[in-house]
RNA sequence: GCGGGCGUGAUGGAAUGGUAGACAUACCAGACUUAAAAUCUGUUGGGGCGUAGCCCCGUGUGGGUUCGAGUCCCACCGCCCGCACCA
């Protein structure tokens, strides 16, 4: 039967005296050595090199979980690494402490949300203090602290006054048991995740940041982010989704026909379009059900009214959508065509017309939109086409029944109505373009710039967030609170035993006096969204304890951070959200111009998963097992109780759920902090998922164990000895540096410690003298320090190291000692593998091209006969043509 | 539908266009042991032959570029991720 490995307390064996591995005391010990010297309080220092390393901050839910251990360890390979290169280093922790699951938790098993709060983050911190980061605790800070979001509602008022923020009417879905707004992600099948009751649509005043101002920045400067992965530009491009088209307007001559009054103030619908070049084949107007004039004939029309709020029912989930049949309505209005004065379209309000986007209104062309026909041929519009395949062999014209004919706009066509000039072949590109100049030159509209980013609501109706720092005046109106008066605290005695917001129903938190008139008057009770908190933290961790947001000396001397890590579930909203934010903080004078763009490095990094347990339950459902319940014998597994088999399903994101959480506080308390470590750096390359197997813990264990052991075997020896092979294993230890070096640069953490892995083997066999393996398992140590800082310290003080591992220089490779003498060159003949020589690593070109050519496989290829052609790549490779 | 990424042993994964499978797991065998654990050593891509050795095939499939392709190009298949009634 297995056995997890433990570190053994005793070792009976009688054959060695050396102390075993016990990582227990060694990472306390250490841990205690750090923080007594202080090493990890970072201070501005302008004669060395800053290097800013952050890691997304913790929502304190209690517990830290695998993933944790991963985003951290990474971070501090990084950070361990720069201070041994000769950088100061800031490498910060925090809080993400607002937010729904203190409020959720007051509610389900009652306490407070602050309390909870706060004891999450004195468990959290105590759960990740044995990890043994180079964190300055120092710095720390909760969201939630009022010193925090007191700065953060400045910050607000700054924006505010800088006019970054506004406040307008928005369509939000609306809980009506639990009286609170929803995130879209929060409404599941058109029903409130929590409460289960039917979600509406409603219309709220609300504030917005204004970062659809800035859409077109945001877009651009993405190119500069160099060291992101592509992967999230692309998916902020997507996001931020800049288009060029032609906005327009089309003038209205009809009446309804039921010879209601002509809308006031509607003589115009302006409408925008990506694809002008399809002007010619339009064939009706569409407006959205909330478009102003759907609005308007909503007031004198039942009929009209009835429609927008079947239409305004409709869900928004994918599937819904697409699903979802076309519907219009047909307001007998007419517009007239902007080429051809005596051609009318008619104007219907149509269920797929978003209002937020572009102007809510559009020319359907349906020859060239699978929309747009299933919508015309649903209501008998006509069907005109402007372009077509330049080969129409086998092709049915949408006209004649066929399909939509959309091809890509660098897809060259053939142009039967276009929009000026001649019937020609061009692509949808070059068509685009003209056919805005022929509307410009022509006073029909304009081209513009459209982006689908829109404004950044952040009002939400809950308790546990930053209050917006605004006063409601009778006669003032909207009044932003004094700056003297801040931070607006969150009142304590509040209750959530009835649903909606317990700031609402407060019996005296509201009332204050207007900070223009001194009237009384009444705060806001909206608290501002919990992505505000972690759009600017970074920035106050350069100066956590000013009464300011930031300071000035410190933003310009901390700023960018260097390195950032986080999962990829926050490459749109978070990243984009703090764009934003350092663009309006420079704007308010919060943070220097160079700091704009506040991440000048990016890495997302993979999840760490789980193999999953089941047998089958009684309900067909499976029956989910602990990884402790479960033996694994080969590639199989069975219960521990009871012996029955066991499906391995394939490795999964840890989830409670699955019961396929490992909790790190166990591993730690096994095998400690250093093995946790190891393996989640070693398995995989960080940017993917790594799996969390026992027997992978236990080999990083063991490997531990090994190099603490071959310590021991060294300061065993005798100091004098001589050896044999000692610039074999030196020549092995500066092409680990070396290796190890580059490795560490790239992020190859896998490949560092496969390097690793190696180069013990080797000073494990060595047979060289004292000076050269004590020599090797210093610099072992040293290379090993930034993931295992603990056994480090301990190998590093017991071989005799002067002061700490951790402040100690970072090892140089000395090229001379990484050249061998002699080389391996592998021969090929025709590009395939045939054999090798072994040639000294100076020989000229010529030489080895004659020795290659003397060799046996060669000869054997050759037969006599000449060589085509020899290729000598020196150090590489010789490859003989036949 | 649109956009992006990835396909390498039983498994996780290595390979600046230059010896495919480093390193680790798993498995198997051996040493030590009364035995086990721990520790150490070794084997393991597939197939074949005249088996101390040698040969052939092999990085999803098919083609191409190159002296040489896992790597570059084209097409296809499969999987994963993001976005999606965005005019």
């Amino acid at each position: 039967m297995r056995r997890a490995i433990r570190p053994a307390f005793s070792c009976h064996t009688g054959q060695q005296h050396m102390p075993s591995y016990t990582p227990s005391d060694i990472e306390a010990r250490w841990q205690d050595a750090w923080d007594k010297a202080g090493i990890f309080q970072a201070k501005r220092d302008e004669s060395r090199p800053k290097y800013y390393v952050l890691e997304m901050f913790p929502y304190p839910s209690g517990r830290i979980h695998m993933g944790h251990v991963r985003n951290y360890t990474l971070g501090d390979v990084v950070a361990r690494y720069k201070m041994a290169t000769g950088h100061n280093v800031l490498h910060p922790m925090g809080w993400d402490a607002f937010g729904m699951p203190a409020e959720n938790a007051a509610m389900a098993i009652g306490g407070h949300p602050r309390d909870w709060t706060y004891n999450n983050i004195k468990d959290m911190r105590g759960q990740m203090k044995p990890l043994g980061l180079s964190i300055d605790w120092s710095r720390e800070f909760a969201t939630c602290d009022p010193e925090y979001y007191g700065q953060q509602q400045a910050l607000f008022l700054d924006f505010l006054d800088a006019g970054l923020v506004h406040r307008k009417n928005a369509q939000v879905n609306w809980d009506p048991v639990d009286m609170t707004v929803l995130a879209n992600e929060q409404v599941i099948d058109g029903k409130g995740w929590r409460s289960g009751a039917e979600v509406e649509r409603r219309e709220l005043t609300q504030w917005f940041f204004k970062i659809s101002d800035m859409a077109g920045e945001l877009k651009d400067a993405l190119d500069g982010l160099d060291n992101w992965p592509a992967k999230v530009r692309l998916m902020q491009e997507n996001w931020i989704g800049e288009s060029r088209g032609l906005q327009f307007a089309f003038s209205l001559i009809g009446q309804p026909d039921d010879g209601a009054p002509a809308p006031d103030g509607f003589d115009r619908i302006e409408v925008y379009t990506t694809r002008p070049d399809t002007l010619a084949g339009a064939s009706f107007v569409g407006i959205s059900p909330d478009h102003p004039l759907a609005k308007t004939l909503e007031r004198n029309s039942a009929e009209v009214a009835a429609f927008n709020a079947e239409c305004r029912k409709g869900g928004t989930t994918a599937a819904e959508i697409e699903t979802a049949e076309k519907l219009g309505f047909d307001t007998g209005l007419r517009v007239r065509h902007p080429f051809d004065t005596s051609w009318e379209l008619p104007v219907y309000i149509a269920n797929f017309i978003l209002m937020d986007y572009g102007t809510g209104a559009i020319f359907g062309c349906p020859a060239h939109d699978e929309r747009d026909l299933e919508f015309a041929r649903k209501y008998d519009l006509p069907v005109t086409s402007t372009f077509a395949p330049t080969n129409t062999e086998g092709f049915t014209a949408p006209e004649d029944g066929g399909a939509a004919f959309v091809p890509g706009k660098d897809v060259t066509v053939h142009f039967v109505r276009p929009l000026g000039g001649d019937p020609r072949d061009m692509t949808g590109d070059a068509a685009i373009i003209e056919a805005i100049e022929t509307c410009e030159t022509n006073g029909v509209g304009q081209g513009v710039t459209k982006y689908r980013l829109r404004d950044w609501g952040l009002s939400r109706q809950r308790y546990w967030g930053c209050p917006i720092p605004v006063v409601h005046c009778d006669t003032c109106g909207v009044v932003p609170e004094k700056k003297e008066n801040l931070p607006v605290e969150l009142p304590y005695d509040v209750s959530f035993d009835t649903p909606g917001n317990p700031l609402d129903r407060h019996p005296t938190w509201r009332d204050c006096a207007c900070p223009k008139c001194g009237a009384p008057a009444q705060r806001e009770t909206d608290t501002m969204d919990t992505f505000v908190d972690s759009s600017w933290y970074f920035a106050r961790f350069t100066a956590p304890r000013a009464d300011t947001p930031t300071v000035a000396e410190d933003a310009a001397y901390w700023m960018n951070v260097d390195q950032y890590i986080g999962g990829v579930e926050h490459a749109i909203l978070h990243l984009l959200y703090s764009r934003f934010f350092a663009r309006a903080m420079q704007i308010t004078g919060h943070l220097p111009a160079s700091a704009i763009e506040p991440f000048d490095a990016l890495f997302t990094q993979g999840m760490v998963t789980h193999a999953i347990y089941q047998t089958p339950g009684d309900n067909g459902r499976p029956v989910y097992h602990y990884p402790e319940a479960v033996e694994l014998k080969g590639d199989k597994a069975f219960l521990k109780d009871g012996g029955a088999e066991v499906e391995i399903v394939p490795s999964a994101k840890m989830s409670k759920s699955k019961n396929n959480v490992v909790d790190p506080l166990n591993i730690i308390s096994s095998f400690g902090a250093d093995t946790a470590r190891w393996f989640v750096l070693s398995d995989s390359p960080p940017e993917r998922d790594v799996e969390w197997t026992a027997s992978g813990a236990e080999a990083a264990y063991k490997h531990l164990s090994r190099v603490w052991n071959i310590s021991h075997r060294i300061t065993d020896m005798d100091a004098d000895a001589a050896g044999e092979g000692d610039d074999d294993l030196l020549r092995a230890m500066h092409k680990c540096i070396h290796d190890v070096t580059v490795a560490i640069e790239s992020f190859g953490f896998n490949a560092a410690i496969a390097k690793l892995y190696a180069f013990t083997a080797t000073l494990q066999k060595s047979k060289a003298g004292h000076a050269a393996q004590r020599t090797a398992i210093m610099t072992l140590a040293q290379l090993m320090a930034p993931m295992t800082p603990h056994l480090a310290e301990a190998i590093w003080s017991h071989q005799g190291g002067a002061g700490l591992i951790t402040l100690a220089d970072w090892p140089q490779a000395d090229e001379a000692m990484m050249v061998d003498d002699t080389v391996t060159l592998p021969i090929q003949i025709n590009g395939k593998r045939r054999g090798e020589i072994t040639v000294p690593a100076d020989m000229s070109k010529e030489d080895v091209e004659k020795l290659a050519l003397a060799s046996q496989p060669v000869q054997k290829a050759l037969d006599g006969g000449q060589p085509k052609k020899v290729i000598v790549v020196p150090g590489r490779i010789v490859n003989v043509v036949v």
